[in-house]
DNA sequence: TGCGCGTACTTTACCGGTAAAGCGATCAGC
DNA sequence: GCTGATCGCTTTACCGGTAAAGTACGCGCA
């Protein structure tokens, strides 16, 4: 790689410090970092001009030097085009970030294709030492990636679970809580025939809503069938007609995601199913979607951005060599709104 | 910053593979990076232990040596809000992504609440020497990013655009020519009354639409009124009543995003007003959501994360001092749904 | 025989930080 | 008055690459 500093104004580095104060390089490095063994006038005059000279350290010295890169790693394992419409996502996205950047830690974010091309990532970014850590998020039943962290010894913390995460730290959605609140409403309502379209079986969360379903159901005396999709509208679509046009008639449908309830809820309305009248609709997430559309869905909201917030700090925490907790489920309330209640 | 190298596998270094090698330090750099100087035995040989042994660059170590972080930024001035109900930015996203890890070059992200702060942001990626390169989205009016990447003289492409971009190289979306379109399909179906909700004045592309609108209309000899809101569905509804309660009450209405589309179309409908009977409904930005929502929305319909890509591109080739052609405007096709045609 | 020259390496310095070790000067203690 | 600790700073080495400069050796040729 060639040198290209570039004809841009130059950015002062330690040794342009010293030499305008006087000192060795070795002071100013004491100075900035606050270690002891200078006398306070000649902190504060390193201090000064370093302030002065608006100096930052540079981040891939410093990353030598201390064999630290200061920077996470979140590879996504989603398609492009899932990707887009999952306003959870971004929220968590930008709650990660939020809480790195203000540790001075910067996110690399790499946008894969399946979960073997994230390991892949992981490898790379390990070996190159891009990342001090990793973010694991839509972890799956036998998901290659903890094998790939746990040998590595890459601090790492899982987005979602229980389930899969093999002693990896982790911090739970609102998965088997949401279900209890959906299935709750619906029942207070006075529904027993409540049906469910699921997100991919791959996903340890789906795993989890499924199993607390099937028991909620259960529980409460009600009955109902899940179906599996890709999470497409496609999907929702066609899994509600089926739902709709096969014995026992539902009268209330769980959806695994918002774009699959707006599908779902489009299709009941095609049909001639009036909502909430004749058929109840849920969406688990909660979104934007959710309000737009007449009648607006009932949901089970949580803060994202809070969650990765919290995932993020635990993670730091990780690399910081702490023993960290693993984290409580996430806490989530039920937005009531017109599809469930006139 | 304490030493920590953790206990996991040790990464290989160029001084491992010299000695396994038999070689010296130097050799091995000119062996991996094809230098010339070598015999071919001795290469081939040096290039095999690398390989056994999995040999990746230490990034910062490249990085101080070269004068190159090998990352590019992406400051997001939106606050969490709005970006998390965007497809537009997922998407623009993965494709800058794709490009960019192509190339071996990481993104680094950031997302702050305003221009001011992501200016902040450049300067201290700039002073640390985090970033080769930054790309800038929704360029403002008047916007303080430019003097800031002009003044450090960072490689800099906007997303974006003309407009307030100073001689900065630009990838302009599909704006003029989107309105344009837009206008031609409804003058088409005989609307002579046409409103459009628009987004912030504060961005350059709200201006590029809103001037193009006006001279489209006056091409065609419609006549139509202009409301900008902040994006929001609340101000979709609020501007859409306006518009059907005050005369001249129009036949069709344009709306910036499609967030505010939908939320004008539920409005319309909650108001009686039959779409796409009474009221013709276009998004400017196409998405699922206008998919899955009935009527289905007419939107203008580009490839978003091709443009991402190409903006990528363009911001690499900048940054290894190539001279780079200002962008053509981004190809858009507009997809007719049912809520201008029966 | 010796000079020049290309080949195939090695040595060295450097990027910009961090941190251990070194080193005069001052000062307390016996 | 000498020892030894402490202070305040400098020197040095190191992180892992890159690249210029240096060197040993063989060979052609006058």
């Amino acid at each position: 790689m060639p040198r290209r500093p570039g004809p841009g104004p130059r950015r002062p580095t330690i040794a342009d410090i010293a030499q305008r104060a006087g000192v060795s390089k070795g002071s100013v490095s004491y100075a900035l970092n606050g270690n002891p063994g200078l006398s306070e006038p000649t902190r504060r005059r390193i201090l000064a001009i370093a302030e002065e000279v608006g100096w930052q350290p540079n981040r891939a010295a410093r990353a030598l030097s201390a064999s630290r890169s200061g920077a996470c790693g979140l590879a996504l394992a989603r398609p492009a085009r899932t990707l887009a419409y999952e306003p959870f996502f971004s929220k968590l996205l930008s709650g990660i970030e939020a809480e790195l950047s203000s540790n001075q830690i910067a996110l690399v974010l790499q946008i894969v294709e399946d979960v073997g091309a994230e390991a892949e990532a992981l490898r790379r970014w390990w070996a190159e030492r891009r990342v001090d850590g990793v973010l694991l998020v839509d972890l799956r039943v036998d998901d290659p990636r903890v094998a790939v962290v746990q040998e590595l010894d890459l601090p790492t913390v899982v987005v979602g679970g229980p389930g899969a995460t093999h002693g990896l730290p982790f911090f739970p959605g609102n998965d088997a809580g949401g279900v209890r609140q959906i299935v709750d409403h619906l029942v207070g309502l006075g529904h027993t025939r409540i049906d469910r379209v699921a997100g991919s079986t791959a996903f340890a969360s789906t795993q989890v809503r499924t199993r607390e379903f099937r028991q909620a159901l259960a529980r409460s005396g009600a009955r109902g069938r899940t179906i599996s999709t890709d999470y497409t509208s496609a999907a929702g679509a066609e899994a509600t007609r089926r739902f709709l046009t096969r014995a026992p008639v539902p009268t209330a449908i769980v959806y695994d995601s918002d774009i699959m309830a707006v599908a779902g809820l489009s299709t009941a309305q095609e049909m001639g199913v009036a909502v909430p009248g004749e058929l109840a609709v849920v969406s688990f997430d909660d979104s934007i979607l959710c309000e737009v559309v007449r009648p607006s869905l009932t949901a089970c909201a949580r803060d994202v951005e809070a969650y990765g917030a919290r995932a993020a700090r635990a993670l730091v925490a990780v690399i910081e060599g702490e023993q960290v907790a693993f984290g409580d489920e996430e806490p989530s309330s039920l937005v009531c709104r017109g599809s469930t209640v006139a």
